[in-house]
DNA sequence: AGCGATTATATCGTGCACGATATAATCGAG
DNA sequence: CTCGATTATATCGTGCACGATATAATCGCT
């Protein structure tokens, strides 16, 4: 990034940051998590069952802004490695049911310890990260279709 | 976006932030791109080229952050449709410079017309693209592994 | 109650993304 | 000047991402 030409456009310019900067952090967190054995979008969606377990597929899409038919697959990756299971909800058979299995809770204290360093790289303020982050969901919320 | 409850880790937040928000503006992207048959990393490239043309294959790969096993399809597609060449370089036969044909210049004037509307959509100030464009490019630089 | 519309998840095909590896051209130490 | 090291691009295999579509469950209108 550090010698980047930013083209003309501020469009561009902002789509090109993030496209590029997502690169860049989706390869630093993957030196990390392969050991584990986790990709990245296995490891967020992991992340989401720590903070409230139990969720369905489609909770889980709307977290990540994805579809299912990205999410299925690897869902059931993570059930053939023994991180959670995947079962119909009893009060609707439409909706899949996500639970960690101990397996799949217990690497929550190992992906800490590999989450501590990723605030102190980026060598932004907390203040930063936050307007950073502030930012981002704004953007989200007005490029979504809905609404 | 708007309903997700971000996880307690600042770290995973930031980049689940990222993460997320950058699925939406592909979409974004994609509704505008897909009648002219192009991707979001297509288009970007091409993006490059209008700004600085007869770039090498290795140019274009650290302006995107990707690596040369993404970038050669992609360019060879881009190819087949007729919007570029790709030679070998006379001084250094191991570099494949990248040049726009007359199709893939001519794009550019519909191409600005499509971006117009995606920094409104933002609904950020200025200001505040450009903060977050050099926070995205300052993360990128923290965690680029060379340096 | 009955059936068309909607909703939740899954399947399929194409393109992106990267690690590991291959190949060929250039560089550089002796 | 020669041969091992480095560099630029390409190939291969796996997983992510999405549009289009399928399937099955639930909803809602009459």
């Amino acid at each position: 990034m550090s010698d980047v030409k930013l083209p003309e456009q501020t469009a561009d310019m902002y789509c090109h940051a993030i496209y590029s900067t997502w690169h860049i952090v989706n390869r630093a967190y993957k030196s990390q998590l392969a050991p584990l054995g986790l990709t990245y979008p296995q490891y967020i969606t992991l992340t989401l069952l720590w903070d409230k377990d139990g969720r369905t597929v489609g909770e889980i899409a709307v977290s990540l802004a994805m579809e299912s038919n990205t999410l299925t697959p690897l869902l059931k990756r993570l059930e053939a490695d023994g991180y959670l299971l995947r079962k119909r909800s009893a009060e609707d058979e439409r909706q899949v049911r996500i639970s960690l299995t101990p397996k799949g809770k217990s690497l929550r204290s190992k992906a800490r310890e590999i989450t501590a360093c990723m605030i102190e790289a980026t060598g932004l303020t907390e203040d930063q990260l936050n307007s950073l982050v502030g930012s981002l969901k704004t953007i989200g919320q007005n490029l979504s279709p809905d609404r």
